[in-house]
RNA sequence: GGCCACGUGGCGGAGUGGUUACGCAGCGGUCUGCAAAACCGUAUACCCCGGUUCAAUUCCGGGCGUGGCCUCCA
């Protein structure tokens, strides 16, 4: 079966062919680690964790390779820790543990490798060598700056013509740039902050500029070229334009990678996420409230590449349509996902139709292939009935109470009296406790 | 201001040049002492104005609305 996938650069859905079958390559950009990671920050986690598991389902799983970067150097990481009076080392590995936890609870594999970019300095130096000596870049007052007008088809994609650019260009214009669009690829560290040995014969210790991390991480893990980069709509400019701009004229490829992803952007309750706007939610937040298999379901039912509106009345739909699922799929799963899930998430991930197929599979005839489709997806029944077990919402009065009524309550219906029995489940409702009457006896549960 | 997306029934959300998306809610029915749950069935849609076409929600142009980028934010 093909892949199609959406690619950012050729701006239509194209047929994926990989490199190398036996070894898929995909890099996306991963978090800067310096606070909670936001419920925004989960959709690219989420989105590409399914592609891996397509990939891997594929082509087989010991043949993808998945990269996703941690950036633990960063004006705002150099902050915060000195706002916390810590070191920023500890700052970043407390926040990327905090990172892992809440992407493991959306259920999301590890990616193969997970790269630092403190710790490929080196490779990022000798890319700027690289650079530096085949006339793209250029070393001026201890920065080195790429230049853009070296490149003639920069802006590529993100379909800006440098013309314009530069023609629209409003802001100060830092002293050591030959050109506007010319973007930092070292510059020297104030005391204080993290330093390291420059490159380009620079006297003074400097730090990276943000874009070449990827382009060195990419190279070391993944190769020149690769498959798949992946990310955020956002960082289309500048951050992945500068990035091909940077591996492309250090290698002399003519391409960084052959597919482009982005995903689309998140609002919260029909409105921009912001702090001023006091509806900034962590992906912590929404834990405490939901299961992670809801949020990760509550995600994908729109498509990565459409706006999503994150909704509590999204959330409550989720559980119910991830519960009817879990109700009728066999504890016997399938190995493999249905084959019309796996036909419409080869139409570049086409999520939402998926999970319509996943509802044509609620009977008799599909439950096994259900089950199997929702460990493809990474959905876990234990995960939902332990987080249901640990939040559920205690009875208002004791068990043996609510026993107690309900033993009266069958008495009384034994004896056809009707009034009293209907009088007792209205008492129990009112304390918000749920009688459900069947053939085998009566049970109870606590309304959300 | 420049560039780029998006606008589908009460709500969420796919897709298509002419024929059912799907789900949630609602409504009707089966079951039940009556309910709840479950199961069966079911109405309602394609932002506005032009154009192309035998035919447009689907293609093209314009308008309006929402969002993103242009300021190291997924």
């Amino acid at each position: 079966m093909d892949l199609k996938l959406y690619d950012t650069l050729a701006r239509e859905k194209r047929t994926f062919v990989p490199i190398d079958p036996a070894a898929v390559r995909m890099y996306v950009c991963g978090p800067t680690v310096y606070d909670f990671a936001h419920i925004g920050n989960a959709r690219p986690v989420i989105v590409f964790d399914l592609l891996f598991r397509l990939l891997r389902q594929l082509y087989g799983a010991e043949h993808v390779r998945y990269v996703r970067n941690i950036t633990d150097v960063d004006d705002k990481i150099n902050a915060r820790a000195a706002e916390r009076g810590i070191s920023i080392r500890e700052l970043t590995e407390k926040t990327y543990g905090e990172f892992a936890a809440d992407v493991a609870a959306l259920g999301c594999l590890p990616p193969t490798v997970e790269p630092r970019a403190t710790e490929h300095i080196a490779e990022m130096t000798a890319l700027i060598e690289k650079l530096v000596a085949a006339g793209h870049a250029y070393v001026e007052q201890d920065h080195v700056l790429f230049g853009v007008p070296s490149m003639t088809d920069y802006g590529a994609l993100s379909k800006r013509p440098l013309d314009e650019m530069i023609a629209g260009a409003r802001v100060d214009v830092a002293p050591y740039k030959r050109d506007p669009m010319d973007f930092v690829l070292w510059k020297p560290a104030k005391p204080g902050e993290p330093g390291w040995p420059s490159p380009c014969g620079i006297a003074v210790p400097g730090r990276p500029g943000w874009h070449i991390e990827c382009s060195a991480m990419s190279w070391k893990h993944l190769g020149e070229t690769f498959d798949i980069h992946g990310g955020g709509i956002d960082l289309v400019f500048p951050h992945h334009e500068n990035e091909i701009a940077q591996s492309r004229c250090a290698f002399g490829a003519p391409a960084m990678a052959n597919y482009w992803m982005h995903n689309g952007f998140l609002q919260v309750e029909g409105e921009k996420m912001s702090k001023s706007l006091g509806n900034f939610v962590t992906i912590r937040d929404v834990l405490k409230d939901w299961p992670g298999d809801v949020v990760r379901l509550n995600m994908l039912r729109t498509h990565y590449r459409q706006p999503i509106d994150w909704t509590v009345k999204g959330l409550e739909e989720s559980e119910k349509v991830l519960s009817s699922f879990f109700d009728v799929a066999s504890s016997e799963a399938e190995p493999r996902p249905a084959p019309a899930v796996l036909e419409a998430l080869c139409d570049d991930l086409n999520t939402p139709a998926a999970i319509a197929a996943m509802h044509g599979l609620k009977n008799a005839a599909g439950r096994k292939a259900l089950a199997g489709t929702l460990a493809f997806f990474g959905f876990r029944r234990e995960a939902l009935a332990d987080w249901r077990t640990a939040h559920a919402p205690a009875p208002p009065i004791p068990v043996e109470e609510i026993e107690r009524r309900i033993a009266t309550r069958i008495d009384a219906r034994k004896a056809k009296d009707w009034a009293e029995s209907d009088r007792i489940r209205d008492e129990l409702a009112a304390l918000g406790i749920v009688l459900k009457d069947s053939k085998d006896g009566t049970t109870w549960e606590v309304a959300r």
